[in-house]
DNA sequence: GCCTATAAATGGAACGTTCCAATAAATCAA
DNA sequence: TTGATTTATTGGAACGTTCCATTTATAGGC
């Protein structure tokens, strides 16, 4: 059935009699060649069962027009609609992105980078793993290939990031939970090898600062990025003798494994103890309670990540500014009052 | 900073002193070249910063290694749990995958096959987008290019298929739903453009059909197979004379938005009205009331799919044997009994 | 010392494109 | 008519690899 060996240009040029170079230029759509040539030409093309050679083709073009998406974690939701999002902006240019999961982990990662290189992208958009090493893309910075960041960055790197405003999410969402009574809070999950951790702990800790929640009633709980990881947080937390009464969680995920963990023990999250998440994904709306979460518009975020790497394919740079997307708090059934308030942080634990 | 032109196997040759076949060699690993020899060679790469071609390798070789993976819509994490599994088994291979999104969109799928066969892909696993013409995979498969349908399969196409056993996982859902009490049953979701919708309501009916529930008492709805138009499916089946009591859905994510619509109603999953999934993806457990569900190994079926693959372009065929999973019925908490159930389809509708 | 066998390294011709410079054909100005 | 201009088409040299057929170096047997 199958052609023997695949037709090429050349086999194109004869069955259409013309010269491969007429062939080539209608393949790019010149306008140097006459429409009934052209029309020939793609009659042949079909009749043979062509298909183009894009690799052939970029050993002279020198640019490709495929583009690596690098995600660290493909089951979490978030990440799959951040990759939504760009699909969107790169679909209207015409390329097809190409998506690889590193599973968060950097091994893995290099492997991916490393395959994506050796195919030619003309770009990568990236949400680096944990645990990435500073050097893991000097190779690729050398190579003049663009690179952007997405949702997350990399300590001291000059790679430019799109990411949300976490440091103001966190203040946000911090805000709303003392304002609701509570305090004794915790920030739960993640792990400080993150720049986003940092960012977003900041965030809570200059809220707690600046409305008066003393050092001694925040309670930070590193774990897993995870439902399992949000569980286990508040297992120890609530394992203190003075625990807190509500959590900023480190994304929904993390907040989601709170509020199970809270089913398992009887409790009720929003009247029993209060939970945040952070990122607003589409599940936080639709949870039982509804999850007040942190909303960082992720595809749009995707969007921009798109729209800067197409700028700098385009403009043949490799540096862009950073990116840092407004945020806003999605306020829903979560987090009531804290039950026991009265007087301001004298209430003692159950 | 960029090094200008970028490296060739010729400035390797070069810096090491030696001729191009030799780092093409040492490249390759062959065990033809002097240890000390390969050393020196090595450290020239390094030194240069050289990347692999891949595309002018591909020239040559006429087989490349890149995998693609084509699938309908990422955001529903069930395809994301697919691709994991599949990643597993390719990682372990030294192949790195790349994912493709047709966002259920039958004209990007065409651009997206488009661009992959031009990438120059060794096989192509597949979950193909709703509304996908049988010729879709035409050139692709007179091309010589191995293809696997993963979950999904078209009409009559001798493409082989990895899929649950899905009739099977209906059936059994259908009769844990009679068994419960419930006379009348509804099945939500999925179109009948899809060879799967047919299976699982073959199953559906199979199972009304042995058990003694009358073609009048079965409501069928279909709908989009998401959150969305689970809820539409709730909202049209309560709007007749006698709504079911009990229902099987298309598949978890229908499954999700009934349980909402339901509590929108102020009805209980489990206790006003039985829902069943499919899929049982890893959310379901946690759901609240946790989702009983069809359970059919999803990474597990990943990894079948990617082992299949790999044999079909070890062996230089297209074809091979269709792989039908076992399924199991994962029994959780949103279904309990029919409430009213008494006498055998009497009771009127609330 | 010579011949043969083995090991290590090499030059050159592909592979399927693009694109420049050149040609051929058609049109126009005089 | 002739030369200049424009419009279509074309040959050939790259691009960065692989791999076959050679060459060169090293060792062994006598």
């Amino acid at each position: 059935m199958a052609s023997r060996a695949k037709a090429t240009i050349l086999d194109i040029a004869r069955e259409a009699g013309v010269s491969k170079s007429t062939v080539s230029l209608v393949l790019q759509g010149s306008g140097l060649i006459r429409p009934e040539t052209a029309v020939k030409v793609r009659k042949a093309i079909e009749d043979v069962g062509y298909v183009y050679n894009r690799g052939a083709a970029n050993l002279r073009k020198a640019h490709s027009n495929v583009i690596g998406m690098v995600i660290n974690d493909l089951t979490n939701p978030f990440f799959a609609e951040l990759a939504v999002g760009m699909e969107r902006v790169f679909q209207a240019a015409g390329i097809v992105p190409f998506i690889a999961n590193t599973a968060e982990n950097p091994v893995r990662q290099e492997e991916v980078l490393k395959s994506l290189m050796e195919q030619g992208v003309a770009g990568l958009i990236v949400s680096p793993a944990r645990g990435t090493t500073p050097g893991a893309f000097r190779r690729i910075e050398a190579a003049g290939v663009p690179i952007v960041f997405a949702m997350r960055r990399l300590p001291e790197s000059r790679i430019p990031a799109i990411a949300p405003d976490n440091h103001r999410g966190a203040y946000l969402a911090t805000q709303h939970l003392i304002g609701k009574g509570h305090r004794r809070l915790a920030f739960f999950g993640g792990s400080s090898d993150l720049v986003v951790y940092h960012d977003r702990l900041g965030g809570f800790l200059e809220a707690c600062e600046a409305l008066g929640i003393p050092a001694a009633d925040r309670t930070i709980v590193e774990g897993e990025t995870s439902r399992r990881g949000g569980m286990a947080c508040l297992e120890t937390a609530l394992a203190a003798p003075e625990p807190p009464t509500a959590a900023l969680c480190f994304n929904d995920a993390v907040a989601f494994g709170v509020m199970l963990a809270l089913r398992k023990r009887g409790l009720e999250a929003g009247t029993d103890f209060a939970v945040v998440g952070f990122d607003d994904v589409a599940e936080a709306e639709h949870y039982m309670p509804a999850l007040t979460s942190v909303a960082v518009d992720t595809a749009g975020l995707g969007e921009r990540a798109a729209h800067v790497m197409l700028k700098m394919i385009q403009s043949r740079t490799t540096r862009a500014e950073d990116h840092i997307g407004a945020v806003s708090l999605a306020i829903r059934e979560s987090c009531g009052p804290d039950r026991n308030a009265r007087g301001v942080g004298m209430g003692d634990a159950a």
